[in-house]
DNA sequence: CCTTGACCTTGAGTGCGCTCAAGGATGTTC
DNA sequence: GAACATCCTTGAGCGCACTCAAGGTCAAGG
């Protein structure tokens, strides 16, 4: 059961289209891409592997820029770890600071909620909010 | 004291570019512009808010559509309360969720470079990490 | 006056991440 | 052996949200 398989299989596998596998194989996002004899792609599961995961990095922010310098670091070896776990690290600051960043806004459409119903009941505009989350504020001048 | 000024004032006081504001005018994101005599766009206080709320909810993923949807909805009084409010909440659902991939792959991130510290270590590559991240994968299966 | 700087309009260009079209080859199934 | 799915390459097109270039108008300061 040496499980390998074409680009359609992928595709199925990692839910991405067969467009979007070559698009992403001319740009260095996907090593060691073997032919069969008819020319065709033919893939294994650590392909699935690393497409799922490079996946879950885009979808996080991760640029395509970044996932070709993962990927050609990783073809490099075990010599690259440090750089490969810098690269993560810094990822992982900017997924920290959009967390934030989407909880404050998160507070803010509560308070825009909060104050649209405010506003239907008296049937008259309340004074208006002030630009930034109640939260933000009591962080900042305490 | 009526604070009114042109279009570089709201540059400034929104941290948005004058094309920007330009651009976000055309498409029916600012109401209410009026021009002074020599044809130039007057601002007041109002439009600062406005400008800033929407900066906010744009970097929180609404799109230029649903902005210009809140716009004109704005627009048009107190009737339009409940789809405002109904937009807004829309987003809030999209931001949870967003909230929630965020952190599990804050998880992932931390589980791969743990993986490459086990490996420079070993200086032998471990087996490979599942991947889902765990935090999810004890949520579906407990 | 005349220069300087902020403003105007129209329309084109940019960067990212795909997405698809055209035209053709291969391989499996009946 | 013919139909059909799946694959191939090259190159163009798209949607979003800007961003800028060209060529001008207008108003205040020196």
């Amino acid at each position: 059961m040496s499980e390998r398989f074409h680009i359609g299989g992928l595709a199925k596998r990692t839910g991405r289209s067969v467009h979007t596998i070559r698009w992403y194989e001319t740009q260095g996002l996907i090593p060691r891409v073997e032919r069969d004899g008819g020319g065709r792609r033919v893939y294994e599961p650590d392909h699935v592997e690393h497409l799922i995961f490079l996946d879950r990095m885009r979808r996080t922010g991760m640029s395509v820029a970044e996932m070709r310098r993962l990927t050609s670091l990783g073809l490099a070896g075990w010599r690259t770890l440090p750089e490969r776990q810098a690269l993560l690290l810094a990822l992982r600051a900017r997924v920290e600071e959009r967390i934030h960043e989407l909880q404050a806004a998160r507070t803010l459409i509560d308070e825009k909620v909060g104050y649209y119903d405010q506003w239907a009941r008296q049937k008259k505009r309340p004074p208006p909010l002030p630009a930034v989350p109640t939260a933000a504020r009591a962080r900042a001048a305490p």
